[in-house]
RNA sequence: CGGAGCGUGGCGCAGCUCGGUAGCGCACUAUCUUGGGGUGAUAGGGGUCGCUGGUUCAAAUCCAGUCGCUCCGACCA
């Protein structure tokens, strides 16, 4: 292609309020414009890049052996209402009326279109297992987009399903989608700083799940990880070693004053007793089934709680913080919260609670705490489970090492969905015996655009992007310098430019009359892999200019041997990502 | 949804406090100049100052409302 086709502008400066690194270099080398909130076009260069991805996605699920296929973006919400979720999604969801006045939405996923699928074409178990994918827009009516492509709302995804009679059919394939998101990570050229963690399966429901994490201080999620052992987790599912704790036998309960004293701090300086002997109580309105519920949650004074866990201990599709009115009306007052006399809400509290002793608890009345709260015999617990959110310096669970912790983006994930799906649709198959079964299903994804932005993240200077070959939108820009008196170098670069195209090589040709600042400013905003420079002061001796973009040296190579050279270079440089 | 900020030519910004001819840099057009890391000069084209209403002789500027965008938080496969 040559430079002057390109619909495009590289940017001296962009908008102020382009933070993320990402965000600016896409702007200002031209690779996306920004249409709304969170809704994208994209340019020549950036397209590019994201069918270069797309293809590498495309042959690492063939290695997967799934196979591609084409699912519509707009859906009916008969299909959605068979499973529930047209109800227990939010505003998430971009809905709208047909001209019959039929209720359409566009798809955020595609989980029912492909069970809408399957159980109409596959009957029999021994068509499985069978594995399908496409590379498909989404659209989720995001509350908050931003940092570019990172969070947006219209969105390209790599959404794969897999299909199979019994869990050890699934068992046994999900490593091997597992392997390809390894592979095709390391392709794109995150290999060395993406990492799958465990996670929570989230909407998608589900027994076991991975999110493909690229570290990066911004990321929006924190992650947990042992250096000791493998553990690594998603904090909203992370989990730690318990302490075993000395049980002491209950004694009275005993109300005392605590004037001023509403935080766990306060309490526990006032009545000099440790953090980890006092109670915390956290309140939450969740929505289950349209339902609103007050929820009374504890947790231990020094632990903090993981809305995750308890959004999915209490089965609420949303849980906001509960007002101060609605805490009084359940029998509690704010600050000084006991769980004892309680009204109208899920009591729910933590191991570390049910099976420790004489907490201090609030006494339910300003200014007034008690002493000896044990669970059981003051109150009765309505669900005991883990509701901690795991932090920093806490011991792993596999081996009591404490964990790390860092940040991430998820530029993937794979999830055991098991028969959430295929049970609301009735898509079963005939097994050996003749006898219906649900079918047992895995969900595969990846962000396209995300994962370009992260390769950015990942790979760019002072100057610009530093394009991985393999996903770089051309492998080699040819950058003409024309002096005043032209001594066919443009013919030369010409001729030079068809060459590398006949070879195979995918070549941009910067053959705009501009000054050579601006070629070589541009060149290295953009960042293609290897840049061939043709001037009069190299032809003159049959040479031109090489330089890589990830390296600061130029050399000399004889116009002859040209093709051979870069094609040898461009084979160096994906070797290097394998 | 809570907090903060911003909407003035394609982009970056000034002007608003104190109402009175809409400005600068980049980009764009033309001519000249320069020609291996964003040359320099001259002359141009391009703006309902987000929108609506109000105050006023007069509104980019003051007031009210509204829409949009960004950032922090909440939220989120």
């Amino acid at each position: 292609m040559k430079y002057s086709q390109l619909m495009t502008q590289t940017l001296r400066e962009v908008p102020s309020d382009a933070e993320a690194i990402s965000h600016r270099w896409a702007l200002r080398a031209g690779l996306i414009r920004p249409l709304a909130a969170g809704i994208f076009s994209f340019l020549p260069l950036g397209l590019r890049v994201k069918q270069k991805i797309e293809n590498i996605l495309r042959e690492e699920m063939a290695q997967a052996n799934s196979h591609e296929i084409s699912m519509p973006v707009v859906q009916p919400a008969e299909i959605w209402q068979e499973t529930g979720r047209w109800n227990e999604i939010g505003n998430e969801m971009m809905r709208m009326k047909d001209r019959g006045d039929r209720d359409m939405c566009l798809a955020m996923t595609h989980e029912e279109a492909v069970t809408d699928l399957a159980r109409h074409l596959i009957q029999s178990y021994r068509q499985l297992p069978l594995s399908v994918y496409q590379i498909q827009t989404k659209f989720r009516d995001e509350p908050r987009s931003r940092a570019g492509l990172i969070r947006v709302r219209e969105f390209t995804m790599k959404d794969g399903y897999s299909f199979h009679v019994d869990q050890e059919s699934l068992d046994e394939y999900y490593p091997k989608m597992y392997e390809a998101y390894e592979r095709a990570f390391k392709r794109t050229g995150l290999g060395g700083s993406t990492i799958a963690v465990e996670s929570d399966t989230g909407m998608m429901g589900g027994t076991e799940a991975h999110e493909f994490m690229y570290l990066n201080d911004g990321g929006e999620d924190t992650l947990l990880i042992c250096e000791k052992c493998d553990y690594r987790a998603n904090r909203q599912v992370a989990t730690y070693t318990r302490e075993t704790i000395g049980a002491e036998d209950a004694k009275p309960i005993e109300e005392v004053a605590t004037p001023n004293c509403k935080t766990i701090e306060e309490v526990a300086a006032f009545l000099n007793v440790p953090a980890t002997q006092t109670a915390k109580a956290v309140f939450f309105v969740g929505l289950t089934g349209g339902e609103e519920k007050f929820i009374f949650a504890v947790v231990r004074g020094d632990h903090e709680l993981n809305e995750t866990k308890l959004g999915n201990a209490v089965n609420a599709q949303e849980l906001r913080p509960a007002t101060d009115d609605e805490i009084r009306a359940a029998g509690a007052e704010p600050g000084y919260a006991s769980p004892i006399g309680v009204q109208n809400a899920t009591i729910i509290i933590d191991n570390a609670i049910a099976q420790g002793t004489n907490f201090v608890s609030g006494a339910n009345k300003e200014g007034y705490h008690n002493l000896n709260v044990n669970t059981g015999r003051d109150f009765e617990a309505d669900i005991i489970t883990d509701l901690v959110a795991v932090a920093e310096g806490m011991p792993c669970p596999n081996c009591a090492t404490n964990l790390g912790s860092t940040r991430g983006i998820e530029v993937g994930n794979i999830f055991k969905l098991g028969t959430n799906y295929s049970k609301g649709m009735n898509a079963t198959v005939l097994d050996e015996n003749g006898k219906a079964q649900l079918m047992i299903m895995g969900s595969y994804g990846i962000g396209v655009g995300r994962l370009l932005a992260c390769i950015i993240e990942e790979h760019h200077d002072d100057n610009g992007i530093i394009w991985p070959i393999s996903v770089a939108p051309f492998q080699v820009e040819i950058v003409v310098l024309t002096g005043k008196k032209p001594a066919g170098e443009l013919e030369a670069a010409e001729k030079l430019y068809e060459a590398l195209q006949a070879a195979g090589i995918d070549v941009l040709l910067d053959e705009r009359d501009e000054r050579p600042g601006v070629k070589f400013n541009d060149a290295d905003l953009i960042g293609i892999p290897i840049r061939l420079t043709v001037g009069a002061r190299g032809l003159a001796n049959g040479q031109i200019e090489m330089k890589l973009r990830h390296e600061s040296d130029r050399s000399d190579v004889a116009l002859d041997g040209a093709i051979a050279r870069v094609q040898d270079e461009v084979a160096k440089l994906i070797n290097g990502l394998k």
